[in-house]
DNA sequence: TTGAAAGCGGTACCAT
DNA sequence: ATGGTACCGCTTTCAA
């Protein structure tokens, strides 16, 4: 059980040349076998014995050595969100890694929980990443970009509700989904729409465009309806509270921000006697699977996002043509899914 | 397509060189002024040229460099599950990259999705990192260890359900969990005990443990008792199919590995007319919030999982003192609550 | 076919 | 109080 350390604390890190000496050749071979650089003809005896030296040493190149050489990485690095974010998203992030590894990027997400926008953007910057694909909420500043860019960075693309001046655009315009969730409301007759927004700070960049797109929607579709944003918190407590006054507002619909929002706020309300959907409809949205398991089902709006391999390959042309002028919008389709609840 | 670069599309990234340039001053001047080496004095109207230099070149400095020179870094590197964890997960591994950077590390993550185990462990070895900590699923052999070692980490930690040769380990003994579950429902006089192994591949890391937990719990509890593996995917049509049969199975319990698992298949069995808790009694685990949402409430087993603060002060001491034993086990407490499906 | 050597961007020792 | 300089590990001309 208990192991006697070997050789521990201090067996120094086998470099390239120790590997060089072990085979008997100079470093420069050594470099030229394990990379197998086309340009230089190696006898395929010494390369054997470069390779069999490698591993018999466990040789791993330092790659910061080698990108210090090299004047680049291939580093893209994803900062991750402060805020935990539902399961549409992160199967979203697994697919983008994936795809930028499949390009040949390494890809590292940074952690900047706490760190203030532009310190973070430093600590970034310090990586020298090739490209910072920042996804969902946006930490970073016009200034933070210009940091990202002075240290070398080809790319500095954002995915998100609102553009940041510098870096390249992938509009996602939330709103599209709020609008999409009161369309639906008003077709089947709501008039008084409930909204509600997150208390949870960090989600307001995705809660407040979706209240403007129900806003919009309303202000086109319905002269006599109107909206009421609720602030609630994710924690019974403040559902509850909620639930309790709902009769006083008057209201005949709500548009809970998320699925898990609306699956909170609707049993709050069937807790407090309020009928869904008779007397008040609920919709969410992100269209997950619990939707399908609430009774009633619950009603929810679709949400399409891009491909992680359309994502991976902006980023690539965006790395090998830095000045390609990329923003675009709407790049989030949303639709209505009717179930039970509205 | 001839692109015409407008301005600044590869202005150099500046150096200290430069910024010694600008402030008239040298390298080694520009080193002490930026880091506040206090082994040496530097008058301070140097300083300010320094800094402003600095400040006016945007100048940034650049880890790969520094640590190349400096032999070590302060990067921990955690890999990245290559499986969707739950919430309950992602609020632990934010706490703990929060609790590094308290203590001054550099947090990154690695998605080493689709890259096998030692393929993996040698990627991370690149990049050389003081400490690897993996939480969850491990994705580390023995052999990738010794590379990581080698490769100069001080400390190789795994937190999960089992240990790995060579690294330092958190042991969270999963089987607690399933105890837990199965010693509630046999005190509830439960005698059949279905038990809902995920389909999923790379959960089985921590469902297999579970399952042996309960059996452990049976054989200890009840001599009379029995214990049926259900495989089950979390999705509709699994759980549909497994409650279409469940009659024929002859159970009078399940435990559903974890409260998301447990919803699906709860409301499949509702759905199939089977009385939940009369027929049938439900636990979950994990304790989120949903649990408390579903009607019937939801029995659970809540996880007692170490503090970020915790884990993170356990990479510093074996950084600083990587001889240390250090394998703990049990740092999973599980009791079950019981609600209202059981 | 292979080797010697320069240099990437910092840091820290040793002079001055 | 500062500057000169060697060096970290690796790649890549240029010579031999």
């Amino acid at each position: 059980m208990s192991q006697t350390p070997k050789h521990s604390a201090d067996a120094p890190v086998p470099t390239s040349t120790d590997v060089a000496r072990l085979a008997g050749v100079s470093r420069a071979t050594v470099s030229y076998v394990l990379n197998n650089t086309s340009a230089v003809r190696i006898s395929e005896p010494t390369r054997r014995r470069v390779r069999e030296a490698a591993e018999e040493l466990g040789y791993v190149p330092h790659a910061a050595a080698r990108s210090l050489r090299a004047g680049h990485s291939r580093m893209v690095l994803l900062p991750t969100a402060h805020v935990p974010v539902g399961p549409l998203y992160s199967r979203f992030l697994n697919e983008v890694q994936w795809a930028l590894r499949a390009l040949d990027y390494t890809v590292v997400q940074y952690g900047s929980l706490g760190l203030g926008a532009d310190e973070a953007a430093r600590a970034w910057a310090e990586l020298r990443p090739v490209a910072v694909l920042s996804l969902g909420e946006i930490g970073l500043t016009p200034h933070g970009v210009r940091v990202l860019k002075r240290s070398g960075a080809k790319a500095v693309i954002t995915l998100g509700p609102q553009r940041v001046e510098g870096a390249h655009a992938l509009v996602m315009d939330q709103r599209a989904v709020g609008s999409a969730a009161a369309a639906h409301l008003l077709e089947r007759g709501r008039r008084a729409i409930g909204v509600v927004v997150p208390a949870e700070p960090g989600l307001d960049l995705f809660s407040r465009p979706r209240l403007a797109g129900v806003r919009k929607a309303v202000a086109r579709g319905g002269a006599d309806a109107r909206v009421e944003p609720l602030t609630m918190a994710y924690d019974e407590e403040s559902a509850a509270r909620l639930a309790a006054d709902w009769r006083g507002l008057g209201l005949d619909a709500v548009y809970a921000y998320n699925d898990e929002y609306a699956q909170l706020l609707m049993r709050a309300l069937q807790d407090a006697g309020v009928d869904v959907p008779g007397e008040c409809a609920v919709v969410g949205a992100d269209d997950l699977l619990l939707g399908k398991l609430l009774r009633p089902r619950l009603s929810t709006v679709h949400i399409e996002l891009p491909t992680g391999r359309e994502i991976a390959e902006l980023v690539d042309r965006v790395v090998r043509e830095p000045d390609g002028d990329v923003e675009r919008h709407d790049l989030m389709a949303a639709h209505a899914v009717a179930r039970e609840s509205s």
